[in-house]
DNA sequence: TTATTTGCAAAACCTTTGCCCGCGA
DNA sequence: TCGCGGGCAAAGGTTTTGCAAATAA
């Protein structure tokens, strides 16, 4: 269907922009992390990824992740328990509510808590360079 | 002194508290742990430990800090880079500011972020269970 | 006494790295 | 071509665990 070479294109343009090589491991990796919304961490990662290219090892799924985070297209996260899970980088900030109960990652934005954060930060002197807010919770019966 | 012994009979009471055996190596643990004030991680804590009771591994720094952390007498923190760090729990609920060039900790306690996420968890048929926020900043020049 | 707790060493995780080959530009 | 990027396997750092000996109650 023209939507993969759609999406192949996009791929590549991004992996250019990061001025990093445009390889099958890489494409594959971008994609889907891409279609990901529910926050994978780097072995769920490897293992889709292999799906769409069988050769992507597991230290090239970690290599490229620190490159991406250092370019700004992925963001990491480190919730409570196991290892780091990953996100491709949208627009709007936002922080994260987590189910207790099923996992589930819920995405949020309060521009008052921001503010209130810049705030306290400016009391005592500081500047909030960036910050972490996540919220475990329990579905209200 | 007399202080010396007062902080042992504390940390024989609390360990009483949590059901456990009060053992040399645990008394020493809750001792350094009372005085900290820097959130040390596990092998910090094994260091400060020994110099009072040098029979402590890291291994019972570590069971005991899990224990602990169950009976809700220590907490712990995943703050980015390296493991986790502990403090113990003291009455008033705070969140962290992280110097990002220094290292240091600081404590702080908003009540209206607190609010502010019950309401965004109520908006979306959750209830916080516990949150994490930390402020990662850098002094203002 | 006897059930818990310990130290030690090994294992279990997650993540990074060295090396040499292969592929993208 | 030529140098970046790849897989593999080994190493790293943190935390947990199995076991037999030690110890608190």
């Amino acid at each position: 269907m023209a939507g993969e070479s759609d999406r192949t294109e996009k791929m590549t343009v991004a992996l250019r922009k990061a001025g990093i090589r445009v390889t099958r491991q890489r494409v594959a990796l971008l994609s889907v992390l891409a279609d990901a919304n529910d926050h994978p961490d780097a072995v769920e990662l490897h293992d889709r990824a292999k799906q769409v290219e069988p050769t992507v090892s597991l230290a090239t799924v970690y290599r490229t992740l620190s490159v991406l985070e250092g370019e700004g297209v992925v963001q990491r996260h480190a919730f409570e328990g196991g290892g780091a899970r990953f996100e491709t980088t949208h627009e709007d900030h936002h922080d994260h509510i987590l189910d207790i109960d099923t996992g589930a990652v819920i995405e949020f934005q309060s521009d008052k808590i921001e503010q209130l954060q810049d705030e306290i930060a400016r009391e005592l002197g500081y500047e909030v360079v960036h910050h972490r807010l996540e919220l475990y919770c329990r579905k209200k019966h």
